[in-house]
DNA sequence: GTTGAAATATATGACGT
DNA sequence: ACGTCATATATTTCAAC
């Protein structure tokens, strides 16, 4: 199922832009900053998650609070050429905990993890015991993360 | 300032995950989920958000749902080896609403940026017409995302 | 979509363990 | 540091316009 882009008014994408970075809000404080009544804002956001356009609500934790130091990419290009087999490769590496983020990528090679570990030891322990020994991993380029200078998950909204 | 680890107990922790997925809980439902009394579980809630532990609480968004198909990584390598160059170079490309990660990192280029647009021609349009224009650009690459297989921010918690 | 009122659920403080 | 209970507050939700 291919999902398709739905229509925003302005109140809907003022309601969205709040929503993004304060994901808490009352909805009568919210109702106050997109000039609507409660209601009417109750109404709208509630629609918004009923279309998916809301995905969910999550608590951004500070990874170095938690003792998560060391981010990094992995790039990998796969050697399986059976469909199944790479399939239960990406099964594999989804499911683990540590990979944030998975794609499938254009360029030099096939994929780009996103995986954040406690420190480089672990990272080392994450590449030689838990992937290179899946089967298929033809090549492997990591890139250790030194500083991060911007993470979000907020999107350009444009008026309509 | 170098941000460093707090120490969680396993109440915390139980809390911190139920959190990262599920942010908009109430707090008489969360304390069920961590078989603690409502009190206090929402004194250990306000601690962790005093703590930063807790950075942020947000909305996730479908980006296919408002429109933004086309996710790509863009490699950077600067040409300028002036600290303030540099600096400036960042601090524009880190106010860009397209650019939702930007990281310095080892390897073959030095920077990393994750950019989501509306489509290739609103990309082409970025690169040639945002990031291109800046002095001290070397070198660029750039990977389209063709599939999402796994995108998330949910950190893994271990016992204490 | 708005206003206002009522019902419900929630957070929060006091006290005892 | 936690649980229970009571209170005050905030929120959702309904009805009328």
């Amino acid at each position: 199922m291919v999902e398709s882009k739905i229509e925003l008014d302005a109140a809907d994408i003022a309601i969205l832009r709040v929503l993004q970075t304060e994901g808490r809000i009352s909805n009568v404080d919210l109702a106050k900053r997109v000039n609507l009544s409660p209601p009417a804002t109750l109404a709208r956001q509630k629609r918004l998650e009923k279309q998916g356009l809301i995905d969910r609500f999550v608590a951004v934790l500070n990874r170095y609070k938690t003792g998560h130091d060391t981010l990094s990419f992995i790039q990998l290009t796969l050697s399986l050429h059976q469909h199944q087999q790479i399939h239960d490769i990406l099964d594999r590496i989804v499911a683990m905990p540590e990979v944030l983020e998975c794609h499938n990528v254009t360029g030099e090679y096939d994929y780009l993890l996103k995986v954040i570990l406690k420190n480089t030891q672990a990272l080392e322990a994450f590449i030689s015991q838990k992937l290179i020994p899946m089967p298929g991993i033809a090549r492997l380029h990591t890139s250790l993360v030194l500083k991060e200078y911007k993470s979000s998950m907020v999107l350009d909204l444009d008026e309509p």
